[in-house]
RNA sequence: GGGUUAGUAGCUCAGUUGGUUAGAGCGGAGCGCUCAUAACGCUUUGGUCGUGGGUUCAAGUCCUACCUAACCCA
């Protein structure tokens, strides 16, 4: 409810990984529509506290530290900093940016499972684990890698295949190593490990999810219904690691909490480290909650850390609204430090102010599906909408107002009732968006308000009141306009705060940015005013080509047709129209090639297609395959099949002494 | 392999419980205005709604199979 000041409001964002760089996506994926959730919150005068916070423990980060020589506290503060900066680069509001690795979150953690085993729901187990008698411990799944059984990539790891997407049991792993010392001296050895028996509470967490679910986002009933019909497992909540949150049982000491154990814990113990009365929103029943989060995030949110909630009869707050995410690509791809593809918070401040990512994102959040960033589509937001039409009125009218009436508001005149009905609807419909959580809807209604102004300005003309003498009702206008721009600094303020403060100090004195209910008019009459600066300035086809090149250079992996010479001509044995030839590529390894061009001979420099090649006249890449008995390593190319003219019959024969082993390029 | 979500104008997306000529923004084209950051306003262009079946008086909207993409699970 709007209108209820002194409800409570629990918002959290997703806590990030330590594990690698953030980018665009982590961005609006979580930190941004929470953010902007959080301050539209507290515009409205709601209590909020607002967490977010690293996520430091789990297996990655020990593997990322041993590559990186480092301990894994260090590792993980390193990228602590990096999230810190970002923070503050984007302009975050979290009441406390914190981190797991704490020891109000082990104390947290340890209460949390003695209460857990006090209920009866943790259970000693037995299991097998493959362990690394060099490295003398067992090894997670993404610990242990190997050759995968069902398509011989090389790099697969323990559980699954990153090539071919199988997935089978460690066991089956071909030539199994550790992916700390690369040792392949590894057995299956028996571990104990503790279960948490969400079985015994799936009733209870049914029932909760009845009520529950139906205000979250599609994508999050869609998925924690998927797991109500499929019903709860008990999960090991324990792992054979030395980094992490230490298990307070006697015999497990060496283990330690399996990482989504702890992780959503993190908002709590994040809480109670943010300087407020934490419990007053955490054991509020009357308290709303909203958790903002990726798509990959939902199953920990709607299923494992409720029932853990749940079980413990402790009077925790669940999640009323789970703001689900699709995930955000980057120019057609995915986001790669490796590859340096997109971009990363670490430069992207460099590249635009914070307020136009923050507006451009969440103009385009990926909502409903996954979504591609374009810088191209990036600058058609921030010029039309922040330069144009919101960056561009104020300068308008500030302008006018100068010339004509010096730097005081002129005087108002009768209410435009046309106008404040339409602006009111406005308001009501951003709103809405906002409460629901349906930020790109709010941007709509947002930049519908922006659009307000520039179509009174053209309907009342008052340059042209001005030249024609009617100073009085173009003052009027201006007044209008002025209080237009009082209004937009409020409800732009969540999305893009720093504009909203500078649109805030046009008036001398600074009126404040709470949440408008209506178009209320609070500019006075003679009010004083200062002609800002330009809010925002464009991204011109320039710099948006200058940037594209820069961070969306695509690496075209994609295997050419290149130049190669026959060395020899053989018979087939058994087909009089095939030849056997071998073939020069300019690597060391000649290939041999089936062909039934008539036109084959030896010195003859053609254009080869590779293994893996998809011509411009195929649909499927050239294959590695049998032709009437005889392994064929690609295809030699007629011109046609090049898509150069209609000679499919010979192949081409190009001149003796173009270079052999270049991509052919025509 | 199983589950879920998505596939609608050049691009990004809306399309309520199936119901008259499928909507919006950007881009393109044209006009207007000149107060303003070559900005703003108006008009206009453009779609066999992934594919094939099916249900219905009527389907973008329901059913089914398939294709493509993503996520989760095995």
């Amino acid at each position: 409810m709007t209108t209820d000041n002194k409800q409570k409001y629990l918002i959290t964002s997703a806590l990030p990984y330590v594990n690698g760089e953030l980018h665009l996506g982590h961005l609006i994926g979580c930190w941004l529509p929470s953010d902007v959730y959080a301050r539209f919150c507290r515009a409205c005068g709601r209590d909020v506290l607002y967490v977010c916070g690293a996520d430091e423990h789990g297996t990655p980060v020990v593997v990322g530290a041993m590559k990186e020589k480092m301990s894994p506290f260090d590792y993980s503060s390193k990228y602590y900093e990096k999230h810190l900066r970002a923070v503050k680069d984007f302009n975050l509001s979290f009441d406390l940016y914190g981190r797991t690795h704490t020891e109000l979150q082990e104390k947290l953690i340890h209460e949390l499972f003695l209460r857990l085993d006090e209920e009866g729901l943790i259970e000693e187990r037995e299991t097998l684990q493959p362990f690394s008698v060099d490295d003398n411990m067992f090894l997670a799944d993404r610990q242990l890698l190997g050759t995968c059984p069902k398509c011989g990539y090389e790099n697969a790891r323990g559980d699954q295949c990153d090539k071919c997407s199988a997935s089978y049991e460690a066991t089956e792993l071909l030539n199994p190593r550790s992916a700390i010392s690369g040792s392949t001296n590894i057995e299956m050895r028996p571990t104990k490990n503790l279960f948490f028996l969400a079985s015994k509470i799936e009733d209870k967490w049914k029932q909760w999810l009845e009520t529950h679910a139906p205000k979250w986002s599609k994508t999050a009933i869609a998925i924690a219904q998927g797991w109500a019909k499929e019903g709860l497992q008990d999960t090991s909540i324990t792992r054979d690691l030395s980094w992490g949150i230490p298990v307070n049982k006697e015999g497990f000491e060496n283990k330690v909490f399996y990482v989504w154990f702890d992780a959503p814990w993190g908002y709590v113990s994040i809480s109670q480290a943010a300087n407020k009365d934490w419990a007053t929103w955490w054991k509020n029943p009357d308290a709303h909650y909203a958790q903002f989060m990726g798509k990959d995030n939902v199953k920990f949110h709607a299923v494992f850390f409720p029932e853990q909630q749940l079980a413990m009869n402790d009077n925790w707050k669940t999640v009323d609204m789970l703001k689900a995410m699709n995930f955000l690509n980057f120019e057609g791809g995915k986001f790669s430090k490796s590859e340096k593809r997109g971009v990363f918070l670490d430069e992207a401040v460099s590249i635009a102010p914070a307020d136009a990512w923050r507006y451009a994102l969440i103009a385009s959040a990926p909502e409903t599906d996954d979504t591609d960033f374009t810088f191209a589509r990036f600058a058609d937001i921030v010029n039309k909408d922040l330069n144009g039409m919101l960056g561009n009125f104020v300068s308008r009218v500030c302008k006018l107002t100068d010339k004509n009436f010096g730097l005081n508001i002129p005087n108002a005149g009768a209410l435009d009732s046309s106008l404040t009905a339409q602006v009111t609807e406005k308001i009501a419909e951003l709103t809405a968006a906002l409460d629901a959580c349906e930020f790109r809807a709010a941007i709509v209604a947002l930049r519908g308000l922006y659009a307000i102004g520039n179509e009174y300005m053209t309907l009342k003309e008052p340059w042209a009141l001005v030249k024609s003498g009617d100073t009085e009702q173009a003052g009027a206008v201006l007044n209008e306009c002025f209080q237009l721009i009082d209004l937009y600094a409020r409800v732009s303020a969540p999305f893009i705060p720093d504009a909203a403060e500078k649109i805030q100090h046009v008036f001398n004195n600074a009126h404040d940015l709470s949440w408008p209910k209506e178009f209320e008019h609070r500019i006075q009459n003679g009010e004083a005013f200062t002609v800002p600066e330009n809010l925002f300035s464009r991204i011109d086809d320039a710099r948006v080509a200058e940037l594209t090149e820069k961070y969306a250079k695509k690496e075209d992996n994609s295997i050419k047709p290149v130049v190669a010479k026959i060395v020899e001509v053989k018979n087939h044995p058994s087909r009089d129209d095939l030849h056997i030839l071998t073939v020069d590529d300019g690597t060391n390894h000649d290939l041999q090639i089936v062909c039934g061009a008539p036109n084959v001979h030896v010195g003859l420099v053609g254009v080869l297609a590779p293994v893996g090649c998809v011509l411009p006249t195929m649909k499927k890449p050239i294959s590695q395959r049998t032709v009437a008995g005889t392994e064929s390593f690609g295809m030699m190319c007629s011109a046609a099949e090049l898509g150069q003219g209609n000679n499919a019959d010979e192949i081409i024969e190009l001149d003796n002494n173009t270079e052999i082993g270049n991509v052919y390029a025509k």
